[in-house]
DNA sequence: GCGGCTCCCGCAAACGTTCGCACGACTATC
DNA sequence: GATAGTCGTGCGAACGTTTGCGGGAGCCGC
């Protein structure tokens, strides 16, 4: 009657592995194992201990292990904001790509630390990498910090970066051979009989660079006037803002538009529609990472598929190796046209 | 000559705080606190102990840090995908929401945990708040796990949902009016003369269930046949195909369609105009969220607002009052139709 | 009855910080 | 010149685990 009783009040909850040893009577080393399934413990204490631990709501401290394991099973995924600083991360891509390495990670036991960063200090990635919290890290975008990146990765191996292989650079990349993809676009463009084309998207990041270097290789390689690249903003309210004034300005003078991403295509297909423009028959458009939305769009869009969860596999494979100590390479898709009715 | 020149070679790496303690001829302690700017440390000692930090590229291991201060300066997001096991978090609507609290949260100077967690296990919950490693826990969506959730919060304080409100339930919840908002979508399409009505998605999240509830209520009050749920996958290549079924089975007997989402709706609107019926004309459809794309639809969604950014500032400010000890009441923010073209 | 073996378990030292307390040196006061 | 009051620094004990090593208890065979 003394506060023991069990069915009575809801047993003290436990705080650590050494209260917990005391009521089991034994030592804080048996229950570290008996919670580990150790089978040094004999079954009958270990289950004991286990049923102890479950009826008491004890759970280890995850700070406590990780620190004496030196193993945090955790990833870092981070979203450099370099070239974009836009409050938000609301860019359909990155999202599902997040997406998908949430998946993944999880299914490997890794849990997974988000940081949205603007990469204004100039040691942000070492504080990242150092912070004694990761095992490894996940860089989508290389956005314009590609040289701190690869100052990061010359020192720090479980490092790999979705985005644009660039040569001379060592750090481990993922990404679509985008290059091709642009050209891909451009040519289907001129193919259909385009003549007059435009390149809507910031080509700062080096994966949209190298978009716009393979669209313009087309372009040239069919005799046509050098490709301009019209700057918008990735995403969000401004660039809506800047679509439609681009459009407004030069839709007339252009009979097809390659556009950095689907986001900035659909936007522009908006755009379009609003100026009184139809698509495809006054002017093509095509976009690209082939997202779900490419296909529900009116018309439909024509864009360069990346495949995205592949892309999220391959990264967190070549990270498993990495952290395995092996090496591992970069890897660049091969990206594929996806013809619908936008062009 | 002997390898202790400074602008030969790079300064070894020093791994803790001994280390540079050593190495700065001063005891473990005081750099802790030069490092931490602690003032009672005289200036110049403290300014040449971080000199020498930078020097050797030292940073504090937050993991002992966070361990020994018992603060760990980490929110942990969860989603609970109980009703809809599908591998990825693709949904636009949680990743825009999981933007802004990505935002909010470090701008507050917290890490960001991503849960992505199918709650098959009993302690699912549990086992997150109790891992030791987080100071609070934000989670998005119900799900089906609305007694899992209360159970924790019943005992776990700084937690703090996005969802519906419940009566009887105690968890702080931060939503908006569901019930009003489905509402306010079911009257507009009653007021513009839709009689035969439906309602697209999966009413077992509680969120879902109210908006149905909401627009089953207008029904009912004009008079209407008692409104049927169509229940649908949330996103995904099932969700669309789902929809497009439904469309083809039961559209041409509607003329107006209530959805839970704007994915929904979008995937709707693609798959009426496949059938060759026309928006609003044929058939009125409203979406829910008025996400950036509602607006970028053609035709353009007419959609019931609600304010993700607000919303997520809420959470973070309810969360951060809980930190304090404070306590936070939940919060139904009033949604607002946004009229467009599809009805 | 003694050595050796197996089987469980406890001791104590880590992992890398932080922070209360004490202590030495130096100035100011009477 | 003794006492009190700063100021700056070091000692050592935490935080809650994990794990190498050692040792006691029990059993076997000789």
């Amino acid at each position: 009657m003394d506060g023991d009783n069990e069915s009575e009040q809801p047993p003290a909850r436990v705080r650590n592995i050494v209260e917990l040893a005391r009521i089991a009577g034994v030592s804080a080393s048996t229950v570290s194992r008996a919670l580990a399934g150790n089978p040094l413990i004999k079954a009958n204490t270990r289950e004991r201990i286990q049923a102890l631990a479950e009826k008491h709501g004890f759970r280890l401290n995850q700070m406590a292990s990780k620190l004496r394991t030196r193993e945090t099973r955790a990833i870092g995924v981070v979203v450099p904001l370099g070239h974009e600083r836009r409050q938000h991360i609301s860019d359909p891509f990155f999202m599902t790509m997040l997406g998908h390495l949430a998946d993944g990670l999880t299914e490997s036991g890794y849990d997974l630390m988000l940081s949205r960063v603007l990469p204004d200090t100039p040691g942000w990635l070492d504080d990242i990498v150092d912070s004694g919290l990761l095992d490894g890290v996940l860089i989508i975008g290389q956005s314009d910090q590609l040289d701190a990146i690869e100052h990061v990765a010359q020192r720090y191996r479980p490092l790999v970066v979705w985005g644009q292989q660039t040569p001379g650079y060592q750090q481990c990349t993922i990404g679509s051979d985008n290059h091709a993809g642009g050209k891909l676009a451009a040519r289907h463009l001129i193919a259909s009989g385009r003549t007059r084309l435009a390149f809507l998207g910031d080509i700062r990041p080096p994966e949209i660079a190298a978009r716009f270097a393979g669209a313009s290789a087309a372009v040239q390689e069919a005799g046509l006037p050098a490709l301009e690249a019209l700057p918008v903003h990735l995403s969000g309210e401004q660039a809506q803002e800047d679509i439609a004034t681009r459009i407004r300005r030069i839709g007339r003078t252009l009979d097809g538009i390659v556009c950095a991403s689907d986001v900035i295509a659909m936007t522009a297909l908006r755009a379009l529609t609003d100026e009184g423009l139809a698509v495809p028959t006054d002017i093509a458009v095509t976009g690209f990472d082939d997202l779900p939305i490419a296909a529900q769009t009116v018309p439909r869009l024509t864009s360069v598929r990346q495949d995205i969860a592949r892309g999220a596999g391959l990264m967190i494979g070549a990270l498993a190796a990495r952290l395995r100590g092996e090496d591992s390479p970069s890897v660049q898709m091969t990206p594929e046209l996806v013809v619908r009715d936008s062009a």
